[in-house]
DNA sequence: TCTATAACCTACCAAAAAGTACGTTCCGCA
DNA sequence: TGCGGAACGTACTTTTTGGTAGGTTATAGA
């Protein structure tokens, strides 16, 4: 499990993942394909996704030099941890505000003692 | 889904929601549970947690003080990530060996000309 | 000749996360 | 009169991560 997290943990590497599910693509495609990303971070990443055994290089021997980057067998895989990610994503923001205050009732229980100094949580 | 990684990533957050898991615990009882982490690191981490809407805390007004700690529903609903992330983790594991290179087939393509150099990659 | 392009790499710097060490409060107990 | 325990907080240092700015190689085109 920290052996998941690991591998998917990096400010980039899940947007990068995200481009490669819809198939092979080169370097400068991804590049593009994110804002504010800079090459450093692209090359670095998806160093270390190459290394985890995320995603296969090929290089083409050319000039100008040409790479194309896809994702393994295991990569792929990673689709599903996408989409719990994503469902359980989704329910916790219509759960939690643009403040990340907990809309719901509240389920902290802030002590008889520290409501009596102050106003802890307003409800919404 | 951005943001449910921003809510479990952290050193020792899997840990405590771990922990958390099988019930209502206090303090005292998960710093035991969890070898190597720090006071520091479980009340600010758990307080992280906290804030995210993701534990209750009950303080009992009491000397000793106690405080018991306890999964709040959305919480509870991380189990699903939790499978998730331990079974593709799981198969991960035994398609990487303990030095993380891959031992499947060797899905990265180091081209021709660096085969030429050296031997880039050994089958296991 | 000058410039642009692809896919990087390197050195350096800043910010965020984690770790270490110690302090605090209240009480019961020896 | 200390001592220990619970559940923290605070100051400081170290480690990790991300960002900025530049360089490299070889070739094609203006």
């Amino acid at each position: 499990m920290a052996a998941a997290l690991s591998v998917i943990s990096g400010k980039w590497k899940l947007s990068i993942i995200n481009q490669l599910l819809s198939g092979q693509k080169r370097y400068s495609e991804i590049n593009r394909a994110i804002p504010g990303m800079t090459e450093k971070m692209l090359s670095q990443q998806i160093r270390e996704l190459e290394e985890d055994g995320i995603v296969s290089r090929h290089i083409f021997p050319e000039v100008p030099p040409r790479v194309e980057y896809s994702l393994t067998p295991i990569g792929q895989e990673l689709s599903s941890i996408f989409y719990t990610l994503e469902r359980w994503g989704s329910h916790y923001m219509t759960i939690t505000n643009d403040n990340g205050e907990v809309i719901q009732p509240d389920y902290t229980c802030y002590t008889l003692v520290k409501q009596d100094d102050e106003v802890v949580k307003e409800s919404v």
